[in-house]
DNA sequence: TTGTAGACTTGGAAAAATATTG
DNA sequence: CAATATTTTTCCAAGTCTACAA
């Protein structure tokens, strides 16, 4: 922890220290008033000793921490849910520690404090037999409710939000839920069109609010961005969605790079991740923008009349279930199967395919503003791979000219030992070949991909009947895109989708 | 009607496990 | 086999959205 950059920040040393002081004892508070005289070098070594001892450990201890923690699982990671055995997603309550946050948090440095038993509610049916709590203590509570999908619960101190222990997401239960998210998601396939007509017809509507949303709608549906809920200033970080823009976020251009009513975004999104983009959109939402600015500081709420209430209210009245949240999924994965139309030939070899079905995955991953640090090892990796193909590429000069050798002696001796020499050193040259196209695609993949995260768009947004159906049309192996997690995840949809499905 | 607690999904980083390489 | 690179898993914060109370 020490040597990370946040704890150099000035409002993480702050809180850190004034809830330190706090668990201090008097005579420690009397001692210990400055944190720039602290030196926590010493701890610093000893968890990090601690970790090395860990990783010096012999093949048989490491295997035997390996089969204790199995234990803890099998014992403690599964419940019963009308009487199936389920794994439990995040079995263990959270460790004390100090809370980080992301961006420039103002509780960040903030002590997260252990968790009692007495702080813990137990959900389970009546009919079971609900855990003991660790001798000498009690449950906060323990209750029977069958309406949520919970099995503990408890209040974290820094936020005082709820945090819960819940089912795995291989187990039936969010399996079903998964599903009927991508029904949703579905449904407004047969709707949008309808749904875009009458926002695009609001834009010139007498009331204000209608376009606000209407123009709202219309960033949501092209740019997938977030709802926006409103914040509580000073809680959290600064960060917005849709609804809660503010006039400082977006700049508009009448004529930017030879397009007209280009609408340049910029402004930190969930997790505080850049959000970054100029949009050419149509003349009716320019105006709109344009109107809704006008004598507007800085600071004001572009959709002043707005919020995610709302607009979640009118959009479910056009469909049952329809939130704004809908149109990511929706537009997330209607652009996989698009592109995976567009990418994919029936020709391609495995290797190719694969490319493009990480192409199209990044077409979402970029709709949907999934961005990743580019990781440290980046540069090195790249070289590394640059450099096996020039090898690679030696190899295959030097196998076609053995076989170029074999060929003529086959023709000078022409014997069946000849012919076999010949056969084999093709062979050699094929695989050769193929090695390198492997590595050529991998390149251009990672290199594509630097700055990309497709993890949460693969797993959140992306319906997985398109992936399975696509793999059974492609004869890709299914083990290519999804891995042993991402298939228990998906099971369902492996189990009944055939080739011919259609988001 | 509005505000808020509660429940659940979504999100990237970091740690751990595993595969590859020298 | 140890060191290193890559993949998978874990972690827990931060969103969305609903239900319910005032």
């Amino acid at each position: 922890m020490l040597d990370h950059e946040y704890t150099t920040k000035k409002v993480f040393r702050e809180n850190f220290f004034k809830d330190w002081r706090k668990e201090m004892t008097r005579q420690e508070r009397l001692v210990i008033t400055d944190l720039e005289k602290c030196d926590f070098r010493e701890l610093h070594a000893f968890h990090k000793d601690k970790v090395e001892a860990r990783k010096a450990l012999s093949k048989e201890e490491k295997q035997d921490q390996k089969d204790a923690n199995q234990k803890i699982v099998d014992k403690y990671g599964y419940c019963l849910l009308d009487s199936h055995r389920e794994r439990i997603g995040n079995f263990k309550l959270e460790p004390p520690g100090l809370f980080r946050g992301r961006g420039e948090h103002p509780k960040q440095g903030m002590l997260k404090k252990r968790i009692q038993p007495e702080d813990v509610i137990i959900n389970c049916s009546k009919e079971a037999t609900p855990p003991a709590p660790p001798a000498g203590h009690h449950w906060k509570e323990v209750r029977h409710d069958n309406t949520v999908t919970w099995l503990a619960s408890w209040t974290e101190n820094v936020q005082g939000s709820i945090k819960y222990i819940m089912l795995n997401a291989n187990s039936k239960l969010k399996g079903e839920k998964d599903w009927e998210k991508y029904e949703v998601a579905r449904k407004l396939k047969s709707c949008v069109d309808s749904i875009r007509d009458g926002y695009l017809r609001d834009l010139k509507s007498k009331q204000m609010v209608a376009r606000q949303r209407a123009v709202a709608l219309y960033f949501i549906d092209k740019l997938a961005l977030r709802a926006g809920n409103e914040k509580e200033e000073g809680e959290t970080a600064d960060t917005v969605g849709c609804c809660s823009l503010r006039v400082e976020h977006i700049t508009l251009h009448d004529e930017l790079d030879g397009s007209e009513c280009v609408v340049e975004f910029d402004f930190l999104g969930k997790d505080s991740i850049r959000y970054y983009n100029k949009v050419p959109v149509i003349k009716k939402v320019f105006k709109n923008i344009k109107l809704f600015m006008e004598s507007k500081d800085p600071g004001d709420e572009l959709f002043d009349r707005l919020n995610t209430a709302l607009l979640n209210k009118h959009l479910s009245s056009l469909m049952p279930d329809l939130t704004a949240k809908v149109f990511r999924t929706y537009n997330a994965s209607i652009t996989l199967q698009q592109q995976l139309r567009q990418l994919t030939n029936k020709s391609d070899n495995v290797a190719e395919k694969l490319l493009s079905y990480n192409r199209a995955n990044r077409a979402v991953a970029i709709l949907c503003n999934h961005q990743r640090a580019p990781p440290k090892t980046f540069e090195q990796s790249m070289a590394n791979l640059h450099s096996k193909i020039v090898a690679r590429k030696e190899q295959l000069a030097l196998a076609k000219t053995e076989l170029k050798l074999a060929k003529k002696e086959m023709k000078t001796k022409d014997g069946p030992d000849s012919k076999l020499m010949v056969d084999r050193k093709a062979a050699a040259v094929k695989r050769c070949e193929d090695q390198l196209l492997k590595m050529e695609l991998q390149a251009t993949d990672r290199e594509e991909n630097k700055q990309i995260a497709l993890g949460t768009s693969k797993l959140n947004y992306l319906d997985p009947r398109i992936s399975v159906a696509w793999c059974k049309n492609m004869d890709v192996p299914i083990e290519k895109i999804y891995n042993k997690t991402q298939r228990e995840k998906f099971a369902w949809a492996i189990d009944m989708t055939e080739a011919d499905f259609e988001f």
